[in-house]
RNA sequence: CGCGGGAUGGAGCAGUCCGGUAGCUCGUCAGGCUCAUAACCUGAAGGUCGUGAGGUUCAAAUCCCACUCCCGCACCCA
């Protein structure tokens, strides 16, 4: 039987990541975690954080701590946060795992073996006032070309021409301000992607078909203009260090390490149960594994051409991607999430607003797959109000509580389907007919407008069965319909589960479901609808599923994080 | 000519790969129902698909060409 290996792009240690960082890659990832394990599938679900790298060592360089302490702080308030939002890893680990150091070390080795990688010296900037070298971006000067003063070392944003560091004019240090800089020679190994170009370019065409045109149009794009020698060292303390004689106090440039984190922390995972847990046979030689990657779209070139050139460099049977699914950006009403300008919700804060299930619900309905989509609080609160409240918590809470005012609180008894409930079946079996189909094909956006129809269909049968006025004069068919209804109620927490857990949970106590689980529904929703048998007794809510959201509420959103209400 | 992505009723999207005169959600208007969170259900109005009285074709939102506009690629950040 296939086994079902799935990663998330690695969310980065600097920080508490916005919505975007959720919605783009570890959320949707989720869904199909959880879908797939509804259905029974053998699922490995990994995620980490990214802990290496300069931009990490200046955040914690701020924050006055050393870098190992502040990344073993960050990694824990991520995982919190992730944990609240119900994201269902198997195992979220860290880049800075000894597991992967393990594996950086091990690439690296089996690479210089198949000559795959050339040590080169070239010219590194050192601050001597900063004690450090300076990646290129860490310097800014005068530009050259057009004599803007705030040009970085790669890059002149000005006049937009690449740049060598040492093109700069009145070169310093971005970390100080300090202009006390020495050039020094310094000795790197950089990995022969030009090598690999063509089993790269064959490895992209057989995916060509398949995979969402953002993904292979980068990478296409990447071996059109045609691959260059890569450098995956650097001049940094934190970081894993380079098994090489006359490399010490170098580690591996970031984005080297971090893809083989995916295999890393599935090998953390495995040692917490070494018993039953073998992360080997999830990665090596692993030809019943089919693993897909969920990132947006800044992540591709690296899980498209560097990390399978290094996959393949190896000569080992590792295991490549199979399916990688790629989002465009979610803005914050059109432009960009902020941290300087306070443009932007945050998971931490979005948390404290409200509970994690209407953030699922909206960034999976709005998962930005075919282009960016903008985040408003309108727009926000519009389908939260409509298609939480109006569609599935009111049809949840009408059904359970006529049922109990007029007959019970439990599955009443008698009467038979007639042809209003075969028709209504058959449309349902349709409808989750479709919905799985768009949850195996991972089109979110379908598969929740789906999902949307189905918690339509109810409340479009119920008005149609109309059991308010059926119960006067036949109380029998009013019970069948009132089961039926019931039943619908439970299929809709199976179904609505990968998407909006807390939710399913709450519905299935309703029903005093506990622990029934959420088996995916066969084909044929006959039997599925008479799950809940008469007598059964349920719990009449005291309030609602959901709450709205008020259009006040709106305006103090948009006063505290920087939206506009009326867009 | 830097790269990439967009442009479809008031808003947000689908349809474009495999051409055959537009579909969904919200909103608006009208009606139905009264079990339910003034919720639910039904119907209607509203677009000729960025521009070019361009090309191909019996036929183009869908293929080809030219142009225009918008958004990312620049601190923070994915």
């Amino acid at each position: 039987m296939t086994r079902y290996l799935i990663t998330s792009a690695l969310p980065y240690i600097n920080g508490i990541k916005h919505l975007g960082n959720l919605g783009g890659s570890m959320l949707p990832a989720d869904v199909y975690a959880r879908f797939l394990r509804q259905k029974g599938e053998d699922v490995l679900f990994i995620c980490a954080t990214d802990e290496h790298g300069t931009p990490a060592e200046l955040a914690a360089l701020e924050k006055n701590q050393d870098v190992e302490t502040f990344c073993t702080e960050q990694h824990e308030i991520q995982k919190s946060i992730y944990q609240r939002f119900h994201l269902s890893f198997d195992h979220f680990g860290r880049s800075s795992s000894s597991q992967n150091a393990e594996l950086t070390q091990h690439f690296c080795k089996k690479l210089m073996e198949n000559g795959f990688i050339e040590e080169r010296t070239i010219k590194q900037v050192y601050s001597v006032d900063d004690g450090r070298f300076l990646p290129d971006r860490y310097i800014v000067g005068t530009c050259p070309h057009c004599g803007y003063e705030a040009a970085r070392g790669d890059q002149c944003e000005n006049c937009t021409r690449v740049l060598d560091p040492t093109d700069l004019i009145n070169p310093r240090s971005a970390v100080s301000g300090s202009s006390n800089l020495e050039i020094k020679d310094s000795k790197h190994l950089f990995l022969n992607l030009p090598a690999m170009e063509s089993k790269l370019a064959a490895f992209i065409d057989e995916h060509e078909a398949e995979w969402p045109i953002v993904v292979t149009s980068i990478a296409r794009k990447w071996l059109k203009e045609g691959l260059r020698e890569r450098c995956i060292t650097r001049d940094l303390k934190w970081g894993i260090s380079v098994p090489k004689e006359g490399f010490e106090g170098k580690v591996f440039y970031v984005w080297f390490d971090a893809p083989i984190e995916y295999i890393g922390a599935t090998a953390e995972w495995a040692e917490k149960d070494p018993e039953h847990r073998d992360w080997k046979s999830w990665w090596y030689d692993a030809k019943d594994v089919r693993y897909t990657e969920f990132m947006a779209k800044d992540n591709i070139p690296f899980h498209t051409i560097m990390f399978p050139a290094t996959l393949f460099a190896s000569g080992e049977p590792w295991k490549k991607v199979d399916y990688i699914k790629g989002f465009n950006w979610l803005t914050f009403y059109g432009g960009k999430f902020s941290t300087s300008q306070k443009r932007g919700i945050f998971t931490n804060q979005a948390l404290d607003e409200f509970q994690p299930d209407f953030w699922r619900y909206w960034l999976m309905a709005n998962t930005p797959e075919n282009a960016d989509s903008s985040f408003t609080f309108s727009s926000f609160a519009a389908t939260i109000n409509k298609d939480l409240n109006d569609v599935l918590g009111n049809f949840v809470n009408r059904v359970l509580k006529m049922t109990a005012s007029k007959i019970g609180a439990a599955v009443p008894a008698g009467g038979e389907w007639t042809a209003v409930e075969k028709e209504f079946i058959q449309t349902l079996q349709k409808r989750v007919t479709d919905y799985t189909k768009y949850l195996s094909e991972m089109e979110f956006r379908k598969a929740l407008t789906e999902l949307r129809a189905i918690w339509v269909e109810g409340n479009n049968y119920l008005t149609a069965a109309a059991p308010w006025t059926v119960i006067k004069e036949d109380p029998e068919k009013a019970a069948m319909i009132l089961r039926l209804a019931l039943n619908v109620i439970r299929l809709y927490a199976v179904l609505s589960a990968p998407i909006i857990p807390e939710t399913a949970e709450k519905i299935q106590k309703l029903l005093n479901l506990e622990n029934a689980g959420y088996a995916w529904p066969k084909a044929d929703l006959t039997e599925e609808l008479q799950t809940l048998k008469a007598g059964h007794a349920f719990n009449v809510p005291e309030q609602p599923l959901f709450q709205k959201i008020t259009p006040e509420a709106v305006t103090d959103l948009c006063a505290r994080y920087g939206g506009n209400p009326d867009e």
